[in-house]
DNA sequence: TTTTATATGTTAACACTGTCAACACTGAGC
DNA sequence: GCTCAGTGTTGACAGTGTTAACATATAAAA
């Protein structure tokens, strides 16, 4: 914290510039544009500045990467409402999707293969499994409450997880773009075919 | 063709050279980090002799995307017995599959976001139509059939696609790695789920 | 307070990329 | 044999990620 703010030699807080910069840059033009000195133009310092803190291009897109799925399974935890019963997993499903929708840059790098070899990101991930584990929990207690056939809750969880990730993957890259009904009431419907699947009974859920 | 094909100026055919070349560049090193300059140097011609046969970067990698979807329009096609239930499902779901695990990159470049605006690329579209258009039949035939809850076959091919490439996707990307069952047997499973989902009755798959 | 060390920022440079413009060669048809 | 379109080449430009060497500001040590 310097006396005169605007004279700076320092930036004071460079990490988090960078990061609420990539973020509205890839919400404008995408993930596959994103470049560190454009970044660092963004927030006024020199192209290399980003070094001092990130390791390299690669680091940066972890973390953002990372926050994402924080904030996926923030949001799918939210969803969660005080009763469980099927309808459950359909809204923590269509959390999901919302987040999908609302980041869908983020998304790409959170599950795309812009990051390589992501399981050298410890940090990363801890976060995915972190947010994996919001659905894995559901998975349990629906097969202790006798809602889900009675396999590995981890496969159910996977079950879930897949759909869900399908769904919004192609929702992202365009291909429902020429649907003919109404968006959410399709993606609500296809994650209630899913859980059909892995009930235990023939239910009927009115989506 | 030149007598001459030692010293030969033209090449002959780069589209496919280059194609090929390609091909096993991202197999080699991933889509991420083909560079046509590399591909270039692989058939042995200049830097910018491609331009000649693609307009730029993005042309050549949506010929990589379209000429993908036709190969697995034709696996899934193949995959299709004579004989249709309920199992021809999972069977196409299966060759799906397995083209994802062959072609990762590929896969990776048809779905993924590295090609933007895929929609003003006819020649993709119509490709990736045609390969939704069998799965598309199949579940026509399944409504046909009884065996397919009565709804808008489109939404159940979606359905079965989603689902797939939920599938397909997770596993590129190593979300699959550290998976206790075998691999095979878990993806049968998790169409198998889907399935039961759609379909009229509470059935039992043996996958 | 002065000194020192560490964190942070900058400049200059390298190798690489996609792409364009200008030029050169080759082969087919007149 | 000449023309010309198709194909290939060279050279250049702007942009990128990244490193090394240098500069400054802040925090800790003296």
């Amino acid at each position: 914290m310097t006396q005169d703010k605007n004279n700076q030699y320092h930036h004071g807080d460079v990490p988090t510039a960078l990061m609420a910069a990539a973020l509205l840059r890839i919400k404008q033009d995408g993930v596959e544009k994103l470049s560190l000195r454009a970044l660092a133009r963004d927030i006024g310092v020199s192209q290399t500045a980003p070094y001092r803190h990130f390791k390299d291009k690669r680091c940066l897109l972890v973390e953002l990467a990372r926050s994402g799925f924080a904030e996926l399974a923030n949001r799918q935890q939210q969803a969660i409402p005080a009763e469980f019963n099927l309808k459950t997993l359909i809204a923590v499903g269509i959390a999901y999707l919302e987040f999908a929708k609302e980041f869908p840059e983020q998304y790409k790098l959170m599950f795309g293969t812009k990051i390589e070899n992501r399981c050298e990101h410890a940090g990363l991930m801890e976060s995915s499994m972190k947010s994996f584990e919001v659905i894995l929990n559901l998975a349990i207690k629906g097969v202790e409450s006798g809602f889900l056939i009675e396999k590995e809750p981890a496969h159910m969880a996977r079950c879930l997880w897949s759909n869900v990730h399908g769904l919004a993957s192609l929702l992202i890259d365009g291909f429902y773009n020429n649907l003919e009904t109404d968006i959410d009431d399709f993606l609500r419907q296809q994650i209630a075919f899913n859980i059909r699947g892995i009930s235990k009974d023939l239910v009927d859920l009115d989506y």
